[in-house]
RNA sequence: GGAGGCUUAGCUCAGCAGGUUAGAGCGCAUGCUUCACACGCAUGAGGUCGCGCGUUCGAGUCGCGCAGUCUCCACCA
């Protein structure tokens, strides 16, 4: 036998367990047509990212799962990948090459530019899988994928061409979200919005005739240098007659046109609301609607044009301005204090500026129709389920997506324009002439595809779509999505419609939705807070598997979850136990076989039937994706059925070299390095090498199954007669403070004498008896006797001396009042007719039960009153 | 303006197909160098399960209302 440190190191065990499972080649799933197959693809992280907290939970979910179905003998396949992150990684890669070389991906010009993208990929694309690696997750690693891979952007390019084919992908002048810091337009998804103090400014727009004036209202004055109008409702009787008017636009001197539109809200400010087409969704529409002219007044970087003298002013500068300008020229009327809602970047929270542009979108409508069926009709089912209706309610009034990035990282969008012609050629190759003229002045769209585009394909082209391959054919649909609920809408609802359209089948059956992990005090982590843990640090300190239990434990799905280091901590000390207990098991062990013995004791009966219950709980835990509950029974069974009662009970038969019990011990040991695998997989793992086991590795060895044999209900009740008779005479001694060494002999009183004689050898050891007598009767003679009892048993013992009677007393007397009350409160309810006649009987059978036991508790108490004198 | 979450022990959280004495971790108190483990053992203190009404024989658990708190969606300039 191995000599085992008193301490578990994960350093020790983690870096080389991982290897031997790489080394059997463990996590690759083969097509087999005798099993069944199930499939996660990973949520792709940024593939230059860092792994953080919100990464660990993700993955750790998953590879819970994807272990406990392996051992259950599917074909589990778990495909790992990384996504190009378009937005997030050029950024990065420009602030590198300003800081370093101090120029601009422009000065670079595009193919170079991307060449530095892709060194900066292979620089730090490994980074992440190391990571993920360091924490056990049991991805197939032949199975790698990237979304700019060729395969992928095989993919993408179908889709692309494919709806476009369908007219679901269009390109027109929209109004779209414009971020003018990262200078590329965003999908309404990438937007988040932030209440800010603002201002509501009214101005003075005199009517051209010199009839009069109207006053509008606005939040953005800078804008006015686009207005092209003024509307006001119809039904609005104060405006009735300026309606068809014109006016002037102050500072600008355009005639405009005053046009009644019932978007406008007669309530708000004053109700004449100034136009701008160009810079707001409403007023864009309205403009449609009248015919009004279009004037851009902001560029792509935030600055003013069109505008005469503020020309190349940045936005806010210009407000400024203007507002001087239209103060002194006593166009200000009035100025009011105003929160409202800025929308901002999702990368970089510069505020987004919405402006009329021309970018392609794709057609929502028609794809959202499947979308919502799948949901609403059960074929895709989300757990925790409150978030279907989140998904739903988002994909019911979804707009056209905005697909096209102004940026070079990224898939460039397959779309070739024709100088001559003017016609657009979407092409699956790359086009060299017009499609429909035949030049060869063709110039291909410059921009790139939403990086969204390319993950909401991830099920099916990491797969090998749109190839027909086997591995499609087998793995998909895959099982579960494993993500938290801040990324449905930009991932898990274009997957879903993607899936739909493409493979007319749906991507996944169970999105599993997790929180997010925040700060000890409830903040979001973030870099800029500061308040970020990195998981990797808490590997390295408390071990993986600690980090991982950590992790599981504690927080429900869909729930947030603080992360307290202290918890890192006590799973650690978690994984400590059930080391010692296995090194316990092994340095007591000289059976060669994990085999149950022909003969059980009571005790060995009591382990082995928690044991089922508990594996028929985890099981239904499993099914019903409740892990935390699984790995918290998992934990207090270890701990406290296993550690704290079965190996303590069982000492004195180990001493004595009783094979049945270490058959037992090695029995109950290994389905509980089974239990907790998925969990703990290296700790378990290194166990298992360690004792006597069949399976060539504990990661394929079988899950445990509720076997009816070993449940023993009797058996598991008598004991825990015991039990309690037990945890009564150390609470005794306790509250007397008798220490360890003093051994009294005990006469234990009781009707069910065979049970406790059963039990006297856990009497003499746990409960510090010198001796135990099991009898029918009461000694004659109980002067100087303590005197303990339970609903089964009066237990006495000779240390009279050391009690206080006085406070013995008050004890028995506050145990008897609360016996009684119980009696009352079982009496009440078992008098009550209808609960009688309505409960069900199994719980009125317990309430008998109850009162019988406090009964006899009772009675047991008054009498030790009595002897008290 | 809509939708949803949360409110249970000093702290952080589990629990609920409605039915034992409402649990855990950490913290706290007392006692233990008991031959697996002090990253431990034993014992204990600590809860009117946010408030109110209702359904039920029976409600932290289901329904409605209220309060506090957080989040998401939409957005009226």
């Amino acid at each position: 036998m191995r000599e085992l440190p008193k301490q578990y190191d994960p350093k020790q065990v983690e870096g080389k367990i991982y290897q031997q499972w790489l080394d059997g080649n463990y996590f690759h799933a083969e097509r087999d047509p005798e099993k069944k197959p199930f499939t996660i693809v990973i949520p792709p992280p940024n593939v230059t990212g860092q792994l953080h907290l919100g990464h660990a939970v993700d993955e750790t979910i998953q590879d819970v799962l994807i272990r406990y179905k392996r051992m259950k003998g599917y074909a589990a396949l778990w495909v790992p990948g990384y996504d190009h992150a378009g937005i997030a990684t050029q950024i990065k890669v420009e602030e590198n090459l300003r800081v370093n070389e101090g120029l601009t991906r422009f000065d670079l010009g595009r193919e170079k530019f991307l060449d530095r993208v892709w060194d900066w990929k292979n620089k730090y694309g490994d980074r992440i899988v190391t990571q993920l690696k360091t924490l056990g997750s049991s991805c197939d690693w032949e199975r790698q994928r990237f979304t700019m891979d060729e395969g992928c952007s095989k993919a993408v390019r179908e889709v692309f061409c494919s709806l476009y084919e369908k007219g679901l992908i269009y390109k027109g002048k929209r109004i779209i979200n414009w971020c003018p810091h990262c200078t590329t337009a965003l999908s309404d998804a990438e937007v988040e919005y932030e209440e800010k103090p603002g201002r509501l400014w009214h101005l003075r727009y005199p009517l051209a005739d010199g009839s009069g004036e109207v006053v509008v209202a606005t939040t953005r004055p800078e804008t006015m240098l686009g207005d092209t109008g003024v509307a006001v409702n119809p039904e609005d009787s104060r405006y009735k007659d300026i309606v068809g008017k014109t006016c002037i636009l102050p500072l600008v001197g355009r005639e405009i046109p005053i046009v009644a539109d019932e978007y406008v809200d007669m309530e708000f400010g004053t109700g004449c609301v100034k136009m701008t087409p160009c810079h707001d969704p409403n007023d864009f529409e309205v403009g449609l609607r009248h015919d009004l002219e279009q004037i851009l007044v902001i560029d792509d970087n935030g600055r003013i044009i069109n505008g005469g003298k503020y020309d190349g002013l940045d936005r806010y500068e210009a407000r400024k301005v203007i507002l001087k300008d239209l103060d002194d020229q006593g166009y200000l009327v009035k100025v009011e204090e105003h929160v409202h809602n800025v929308g901002t970047c999702y990368r970089c929270h510069s505020d987004v500026e919405p402006l009329a542009s021309d970018q392609w979108f794709v057609k929502m409508e028609p794809l959202a129709k499947e979308a919502i069926r799948v949901v609403e009709d059960g074929t895709i089912r989300f757990v925790p389920d409150r978030f279907a209706k989140t998904y739903l309610n988002w994909m019911h009034n979804v707009r056209d997506w905005c697909i096209s990035r102004q940026l070079w990282w990224g898939h460039q969008i397959p779309a070739w324009y024709c100088a001559d012609c003017g016609h657009v050629t979407v092409s699956r190759t790359d086009a060299c002439r017009c499609e429909k003229c035949g030049s060869e002045h063709i110039t291909r769209d410059p921009d790139v595809l939403d990086t969204w585009f390319s993950s909401a394909l991830w099920p099916f082209s990491t797969l090998g779509w749109p190839e027909k391959t086997p591995d499609l054919e087998y793995f998909y649909p895959t099982d579960v999505l494993v993500t938290g609920y801040d990324i449905i809408f930009f991932w898990v609802a274009r997957m879903i419609f993607s899936g739909m359209e493409h493979m007319k089948k749906e991507p996944f059956k169970t999105v599993l939705i997790h929180g997010l992990i925040r700060d000890p005090h409830g903040k979001k982590m973030s870099k800029s807070a500061g308040n970020g843990v990195d998981p990797i640090e808490m590997i390295d300190k408390y071990g993986a598997d600690a980090l991982r239990f950590n992790l599981i434990t504690g927080n429900s799905p869909g729930n947030d979850m603080r992360f307290y280091e202290e918890r890192c901590e006590a799973m650690r000390n978690f994984a400590n136990k059930l080391w010692n207990a296995a090194r316990y098991v092994m340095m007591n062990l000289t059976v060669e076989k994990n085999a149950l013995p022909a003969e059980l004791k009571l005790e060995d009966k009591w382990i082995l039937s928690k044991l089922q219950s508990l594996i028929a709980e985890v099981n239904e835990n499993f099914d019903k994706y409740e892990l935390g509950l699984a790995a918290t029974k998992i934990y207090d069974f270890i701990w406290d059925s296993f550690c704290d009662w079965y190996i303590e009970i069982t000492k004195p038969r180990l001493r004595e070299g009783d094979q049945s019990a270490q058959q037992v011990l090695l029995y109950v040991l290994t389905d509980i390095l089974r239990l907790l695998h998925p969990f703990m997989p290296f700790i378990t793992e290194e166990i298992y090498g360690a004792i006597p086991h069949e399976a060539q590795a504990l990661i394929i060895d079988r899950y445990p199954e509720f076997d009816e044999a070993l449940a023993f209900a009797k058996e598991e009740a008598d004991f825990e007669s015991v039990m309690e008779a037990v945890k009564a005479v150390r609470s005794r001694r306790a509250e007397m403070n008798v220490p360890p060494s003093k051994r009294p002999h005990i006469t234990l009183v009781t009707e069910k004498p065979d049970v406790f004689r059963a039990g006297t050898v856990y009497m003499a050891n746990l409960a510090y008896a010198g001796g135990v007598n099991v009898t029918g009767e009461a000694p004659a003679d109980t002067a100087g006797m303590v005197n303990v009892v339970t609903g089964d048993a009066k237990i006495y013992m000779p240390m009279a001396e050391l009690v206080d009677l006085d406070k013995e007393r008050a004890r028995i007397e506050k145990e008897l009042e609360k016996a009684k009350k119980d009696i009352g409160n079982q009496q009440k309810k078992l008098a009550n007719e209808s609960f009688v006649s309505r409960a069900p009987e199994r719980v009125v059978a317990a309430e008998r039960d109850k009162l019988a036991k406090a009964r006899a508790l009772a009675a047991n108490l008054e009498e030790s009153l009595k002897n008290l004198g």
